[in-house]
DNA sequence: GGCGGTCTGTGCGTTAGACCACATATATTA
DNA sequence: TAATATATGTGGTCTAACGCACAGACCGCC
């Protein structure tokens, strides 16, 4: 466990940082731990971290006044939570909370804007990963619009799978559907039909990715575009 | 018309740069003119130029493999099209094509890149837009899932109005039908209601803009949470 | 074991919007 | 002034997803 925790490097950004700039923020990087449900920033709260998941995902919704909420994008160990620390912004109208619990790194925002400033490498890959979320959800809202909710859970699952090192999410069908912004029996039925595939099975909050193949075959090109853009900007 | 072609202060982004770095831009910056309907870049298209639109509305879209389309975002004289130029990927899955014709200022990619590594205000400019842009995307995300055609059709109203300086938008029901990726015939209905409503009239491809308050009554929250945080990030 | 809480499955009426088929109205051009 | 193309209006059928109401199923706890 302490073992998953002191290992930055489980983050691709953090990862992809040259041996000396990574030796340089090491002592700015703690680890955390993230409980499922946990609110990592709130619409228009200030931070006071930025947030390198390991082994969580962290999703980015927006909530309607009426209590109805839609995801945008998620985070997991491709990128980092809290980019309105480095943008500018400070804040964002949205929130941010933690889909699949498990570790993260977080550094100070000080010092990530200070690092930020230096225009190197870390800028570089900050800003590539931004631009890999832009696409996210541009392909969001894309998805939202044209595609069936069986589809849309595929592409969640997909992406959710692509930033765990297993096999199982932890996820009620009630959860997903806030994040879809869907109703829970919508979840039900696209779900049942990808289990009787054989595609997942699925108990009570726990879902097992059983062939991913199959779920491939029923997603719509949504997945493909946001994952190759992941893959060529950061890969 | 040479006037307007000649007034790069017309887009917000430029306005609000130090005079000593507009005097040391200006050089650079070249007036263009965009036809209704003209790509400025295509799916992966390699970009030469970024565009700053004055008078010109340019929507990002992305068109499925099937043909079908949706906007995920619209970029008027509040910012600037090419944000890949400076965010490094260079390109972006999607496409920018002119929504509403006029005029813009373009800058050589080289340059806006030799700036931007300047980490001055104009880096700083470029980011907020950009984080604006991920608001509206996100928004757009959320507003397709959520709401109405009549809401959404509402939202890009007054999204457009706001980026333009008169009451008339040159646009078809059919395009409006791509850009929020629904029905022509769709668009028609909600329109009609809208022109029942005396809110706006609609004859052959011109859109009059008569009543902005019914506009703002009949949205949804989403038009909002958008234009405050234009408003916050670059105000 | 029994009991309350939390998930998941299912059926049924309702609805927004898709899809299809034209009718009509306004431009453009011959 | 026809003839043609383009833009908009309207009505019908169909379907995915919603909203609601409950019925199981599984879980932890007393």
């Amino acid at each position: 466990m302490t073992e998953v925790l002191n290992a930055p490097v489980e983050n691709r950004l953090l990862a992809a940082l040259p041996a000396d700039e990574y030796e340089r923020l090491r002592k700015d990087l703690q680890p955390v731990s993230f409980s499922l449900g946990e609110v990592v920033y709130e619409f228009a709260g200030q931070l006071d971290y930025v947030y390198f998941p390991t082994t969580s995902i962290v999703s980015l919704l927006y909530t309607m006044e009426n209590g109805s909420s839609a995801e945008m994008g998620l985070t997991g160990n491709d990128g980092v939570v809290g980019i309105a620390l480095f943008m500018g912004g400070g804040t964002m109208p949205n929130r941010a909370v933690v889909q699949s619990a498990g570790a993260a790194m977080k550094m100070k925002a000080k010092v990530l804007q200070d690092e930020f400033a230096k225009a190197g490498k870390f800028q570089q890959l900050l800003l590539r990963y931004t631009q890999a979320l832009i696409t996210q959800i541009s392909q969001t809202a894309v998805c939202n619009r044209l595609h069936s909710v069986e589809q849309q859970l595929c592409r969640w699952l997909l992406l959710s799978h692509d930033r765990l090192n297993t096999d199982e999410l932890v996820m009620t069908q009630e959860l997903i559907a806030d994040m879809l912004g869907v109703r829970r029996e919508g979840v039900t039925v696209a779900a049942g039909r990808l289990q009787d595939d054989g595609a997942i099975s699925y108990v009570r909050g726990r879902i097992q990715i059983l062939d991913r193949q199959k779920l491939e075959q029923t997603v719509c090109e949504c997945y493909r575009v946001v994952k190759d853009e992941v893959d060529r900007l950061l890969g």
